[in-house]
Order: C-alpha cells, then sequence, then structure tokens
RNA sequence: GGUGCGGUAGUUCAGUUGGUUAGAAUAUCGGCCUGUCACGCCGAGGGUCGCGGGUUCGAGUCCCGUCCGCACCGCCA
C-alpha cells in the first residue's frame, strides 16, 4: 500500500496516529537544525518535519530532496507548536520516521505556485506541472463539479443521454469544418460537427422524446480567449415542446446550477428581451445587464444646427456616465482614442459635461447652446455630475461603436462585478440576415430554425423582416447558449430553402437524410445547446475558457505540448490518397 | 486577412537621446541558522538582447524584413 491518507485531510484528530502519505515537493524550509517540507497531492498540503537532533541522517536527507520530487513518507501526526491557520491541515505535522524517494525530478521551469512566474505559453507547453497549480486544477475541478450537476440535472428532469458520432457529414453552411479524410473511399472525407444539430433532430424522429448529451464539437475558426476549435457543447433536444416550455426548463436548470455550483438563488424569472430591443438599448445581442446606461436615441433632435458630423449621421446616441462630469482632458481624450481604434470605429466622440453647478459644457459648443445641451441632458435622464457621451454615423456601426463604449465605461466604473450574475433570454432573433458580399440571405441561426408563426406570410415578401423561434441566453454580456424551436413541416422548410436560394437539388444533397426522416412523422420539436466551456469559466468568474480545459490550444490553434498539428509520415498520406504538392508550389 | 501590444538571465521584467563591463526580483547552487510556512542572513553561477539584413565609429535601443506569443476586428449557421 502506498499511502494511508491524502496530504489534505489530517487534523488535530488524527494526533498520534502513524501514517504513510505519498506527493510532490512544494518547497523545502531549511532552519539548520531542522528542516520544514510542504508536501502536495491533489487533495492539500501537509507539513512534514525532519529534525536534526533526533535523526541526523533522515534530516540530511531530506534536505537534499529538490522541488517536485515524488517521495513517500512515514512518521507520526503532530500537534504543530506553531500552527498555520491558512491551510486546513496547519494544525498538524508529520514527524517523519522514513523517506522513500519514488521518483525525482528535474527543476521546473515556473514556480509551481498559486501565483506562478511562468508566463502564459510556457505554461501551456508544460500543461502537466500547469496543472499541479491550484488554481487551474480547481478550474478543472470546478467543470467536473458543473457536468455533474448538469447530468444529474438533467436526468431528474427525464433527459436521456445519447452519444452521437463524430466522423459525420460536412455541410458548407456555417463555420468551417474540420475534415478526416476516408481511406477506405479514398477522395471523400468525413467532417468533424460543429454541433451535433441535424442527429439529435433524428433522436426526436425517433421519439426519444428528451435528449441531452455533453458533447465535443469543432469549429475551423480563428480563436478568441473564449473560443477553442474544439470545445463543449451541453446539448439539448425535446419534442412536443413550444418556445415556453424550452425557455422554463433551462431556466430551471441554470437556476439549479447556480445554486449548486455557487449557492446563489435566483428568485425572479429571467429578464426577456426581444432582439431589436437589445440592439436599440444596448447596441448588442448580448448586452450586459449588470448595470443601466442604456442608450438614447437623439437623431431627431440633434440635427439642424449646421454641425455636419450630426447633420449627415444615419444615426447619433449616447449614454450616460453617472458621476463622471469631472473627467480631465486626459480622460476624455482617453475615451476618444478608443472609440477611433480601428477594432471599434468611431470616427470622433461628442461629449457633454454636465457639472454640478448645473452648467453645461461639450466638445460641440460652437454648434449648440446650452439650452440644446440642457434639452440633451434631459432626454438622458442625466443629472447634474454627469458625462453624457455621443456618437454620430452610419447605424450599425454606430450602435456597435457605442456599446462598446458602454462596456468600457462599465469597466473604469467597476460596473461589472464579478461576483453579480444577470441572466438574459434574448428572443425574437430575425430569421436571416442579407450577405452583402454573397447577395443572399443566411440563416442567422441555422436552416431549420422556425419562423415566428404570424411572421410566416412574411417569407415570401421580406424574408428579412420575419422574426426566427430562437432564443439566446445571454449572462453578464456572454452568450451562454442558444437554440431554437425547429423547422417540422416539409412546406416551410422548402420555403426556407428557397429564401436561402438553396435549389431543391442542393438542398437534397447536403441535408437530404434529414428531410427524409422527416417524412416518417417528425415530431414537433426545438432545443438549446449551452457552451459548456463558458459556463464554467464564469462559475470561476473569468473571461478566458482556456484555464477550464484541461489542455487547451493556443491563439493559433496549436497544441504547444504536444506540438500540433504537424506532418504526417509519407505512407499515411499515400494510403490516404493526399498528394500535399499543390499546396507547396 | 487586418489592428494593437510584446519577445532581454531558468522565470517575470527594467534598460533614459544610440555610448564604459546589459541590471532587479525570483528561481537555482554553496555557507550559516531549531518552529518555519512568501523563513531569514551571507555569497556564487547564470545572457545567441527571437531570427536575418541595414544605417552608424558604435545598435538591446534606429530602419527594413521575418518568425513566435497575447488581446481584438473580420470570421465563429
Amino acid at each position: 500500500m502506498y499511502r494511508t491518507n491524502t496530504c489534505g485531510e489530517l487534523n488535530l484528530a488524527a494526533a498520534g496516529k502513524k501514517v504513510t502519505l505519498c506527493g510532490w515537493i512544494q518547497k523545502s524550509r531549511d532552519l539548520g537544525g531542522m528542516t520544514f517540507i510542504d508536501l502536495r497531492d491533489r487533495y492539500g498540503i501537509t507539513q512534514l518535519v525532519f529534525n536534526m537532533e533526533v535523526n541526523s541522517d533522515l534530516c540530511s536527507k531530506a534536505r537534499k530532496l529538490g522541488r517536485e520530487y515524488v517521495i513517500q513518507v512515514s512518521g507520526i501526526v503532530r500537534e504543530r507548536s506553531n500552527k498555520n491557520p491558512k491551510i486546513p491541515t496547519g494544525d498538524i505535522e508529520i514527524d517523519v520516521n522514513e523517506i522513500n524517494v519514488l521518483n525525482k525530478s528535474e527543476l521546473p521551469p515556473f514556480t509551481i505556485e498559486d501565483e506562478t512566474d511562468g508566463g502564459e505559453e510556457l505554461r501551456m507547453r508544460y500543461r502537466y506541472l500547469d496543472l499541479r497549480r491550484a488554481p487551474v486544477k480547481n478550474n478543472i475541478i470546478l467543470r467536473h463539479r458543473v457536468a455533474q450537476e448538469v447530468r444529474k440535472y438533467m436526468d431528474s428532469i427525464g433527459f436521456i443521454e445519447v452519444e452521437t458520432p463524430v466522423l459525420i457529414k460536412s455541410t458548407p453552411e456555417g463555420a468551417r469544418d474540420f475534415v478526416v479524410p476516408s481511406r477506405m473511399q479514398p477522395g471523400t472525407f468525413y467532417a468533424l460537427p460543429q454541433s451535433p444539430q441535424t442527429l439529435k433532430q433524428l433522436l426526436m424522429v425517433a421519439g426519444f422524446d428528451k435528449y441531452f448529451q455533453i458533447v465535443k464539437c469543432f469549429r475551423d475558426e480563428d480563436l478568441r480567449a473564449d473560443r477553442q476549435p474544439e470545445f463543449s457543447q451541453i446539448d439539448c433536444e425535446l419534442s412536443f415542446v413550444e418556445r415556453e416550455d424550452i425557455l422554463n426548463t433551462f431556466e430551471g436548470l441554470a437556476k439549479y446550477l447556480f445554486k449548486q455550483v455557487r449557492g446563489i438563488d435566483f428568485d425572479e424569472p429571467f429578464i426577456r428581451m426581444p432582439y431589436s430591443q437589445a440592439i436599440e438599448l444596448y447596441g448588442s445581442d448580448k448586452p450586459d445587464l449588470r448595470f443601466d446606461m442604456k442608450f438614447n436615441d437623439l437623431t431627431s433632435i440633434v440635427k439642424g444646427k449646421n454641425f455636419v458630423v450630426f447633420d449627415s449621421a444615419e444615426y447619433i446616441g449616447g449614454i450616460c456616465a453617472k458621476d463622471c462630469s469631472e473627467y480631465t482632458r486626459k480622460q476624455t481624450d482617453e475615451l476618444t482614442d478608443f472609440v477611433k481604434r480601428p477594432q471599434v470605429g468611431a470616427k470622433g466622440l461628442i461629449y457633454v459635461k454636465y457639472s454640478v453647478d448645473g452648467s453645461l459644457k461639450s466638445s460641440a459648443d460652437k454648434f449648440y447652446s446650452p439650452e440644446d445641451l440642457k434639452k440633451w441632458a434631459d432626454i438622458m435622464n442625466a443629472a447634474p455630475g454627469d458625462l453624457l457621451l455621443i456618437l454620430a454615423g452610419e447605424k450599425k456601426k454606430t450602435l456597435s461603436a457605442l456599446s462598446e463604449l458602454r462596456l468600457e465605461m462599465g469597466n473604469r466604473l467597476g460596473l461589472r462585478k464579478k461576483e453579480v450574475f444577470v441572466p438574459l433570454w434574448v428572443i425574437d432573433f430575425p430569421l436571416v440576415e442579407w450577405d452583402q458580399d454573397e447577395k443572399r440571405f443566411f440563416a442567422m441561426h441555422h436552416p431549420f430554425t422556425s419562423p415566428v408563426p404570424e411572421d410566416l406570410p412574411l417569407m415570401e415578401t421580406d424574408p428579412g423582416k420575419v422574426r426566427a423561434n430562437a432564443y439566446d441566453l445571454v449572462i453578464n454580456g456572454v452568450e451562454i447558449g442558444g437554440g431554437s424551436i425547429r423547422i417540422h413541416d416539409a412546406s416551410v422548410q422548402k420555403l426556407m430553402f428557397k429564401v436561402l436560394g438553396f435549389t431543391e437539388t442542393e438542398a437534397e444533397e447536403q441535408f437530404g437524410f434529414l428531410l427524409n426522416a422527416f417524412k416518417y412523422g417528425a415530431p414537433p420539436h426545438g432545443g438549446i445547446a449551452f457552451g459548456f466551456d463558458r459556463w464554467a469559466a464564469m462559475f470561476g468568474g473569468q473571461d478566458s475558457i482556456r484555464d477550464f480545459i484541461a489542455f487547451p490550444k493556443n491563439n493559433s490553434g496549436r497544441d504547444v505540448m504536444l506540438d500540433t498539428p504537424s506532418t504526417i509520415q509519407q505512407k499515411q498520406l499515400d494510403e490516404l490518397m493526399l498528394d500535399l504538392r499543390r499546396g507547396k508550389e
């Protein structure tokens, strides 16, 4: 037997007991006459003590052990004379009488501590060492906890977890596919699923009624802090449901998870907001509602005073930053620079300082009287002491730039608190979006999303106006999940393909298996999928999902630990009938 | 595909207007130390300044190119 206990469980109750522990050497403190070693495993840290007077050979041996050596020690649990209240095992230590070095370790390239000295790239290259650190380890444990609670809850309300295949069929709609060449049928390819969307719909045709799966999905697109090429979804589908059933069911899941994982209760139902309202008020389909700072549309109010910037603008909108009227020139310049960054893309920023004494001063004073400015302030519900920030230009761009500015002000004013969670259902998304480059409509969600029933007539006349029976769950400005009621009616599906510009043959080639299945009694159905990694990161209070994935990929999609993607042998290429020469020309 | 920031000791970083032998902290190694837990004190070793080219009497510093990393835009039904 290697060990009697772990490094995280011993306390005063075990005093006097003989124990054997295994673990890694976190740190040793050599005081001359005695030496302390912190022994670490997944469960915690236990202090080992060696005394020169009691056993000089053993003490000398202990002193020679390096960081991250794997050792086994036996000894007696003793109450410490100096206790350490910071750790659970801080009342005791092990008076060691036997050491067994199970394995030596080279010197790690960074310190294995909560606040490591290692940079991101180094940590990723030695991820197995990084995972020894408590913060990363705890994230992975938190992820496990969330997964277990999801399964517990979904099972309790009658959902069945079904595994769907990973080698499936490529469909050109949506994200770029990862493809896998077939050896047995040279020249053909599998695709890895961007999501098990069509398969879960087939499970509804099969009558499974309530399905879920925590499942890997793959998208060959550029990465972000919250986007990996392979990621996990909590994928769900239900039969004989309307939107209301789905929102209620998964609001239940969300509330259960918040309670179990974070101990947070939500007494009120989640806010619901139509897409159009989210855009008008926050310039985003995933607004962060931890703070207010709604947009005010000033387009019809501020024109006609010979201020070209405003007079030529399609949209003029502003936000009111509470208690910021005393912003210095430097601060307003910073905000101007912020909105002028190419990523934000505004041409400039107009501000109005509404001083505490009631006076108003703006960066467009040449064109507007104090009375004009007061009118704006009233419309924007500003009080003395506030700062009005106004952007103007093409509507879509300006709304999005103003959204960035709103989030920036939220950060500056400390309004985006990590411990506060504000969930929101965004509903009534547009069904399709016009693509200017390709001169055709694209499905905003996917081609099987059903329209809101009363908008059905518009499918023929004005498809851009049709609302989808779709919904997103947004928490603190992060899109946590999304789904829709699907089309189960063949004529509606036909209409949808027509709007998207698919010929019948194209639809048949890409989705024939699904359309065929729908001929055999498809129940009305709908579903939702949640970004599991994002949900875990959110519970962990972080923006990046990378430290909630055991072995993530870097910004360029590389696994720097495995050093992949990498070349393969000519023999493998030959078997697959692949010829790379064209790519090298 | 694009924008911004970065690459200097094992690691994290500083390095002024281009100018002597490139520094700090931490880690490591050696010495001292019997209650430490960010132990303390003394000392030592440790550098292809990402790579290539250019300007210059002289380049970590300026210019051009290139590679890599991070954040973001495009992209992500």
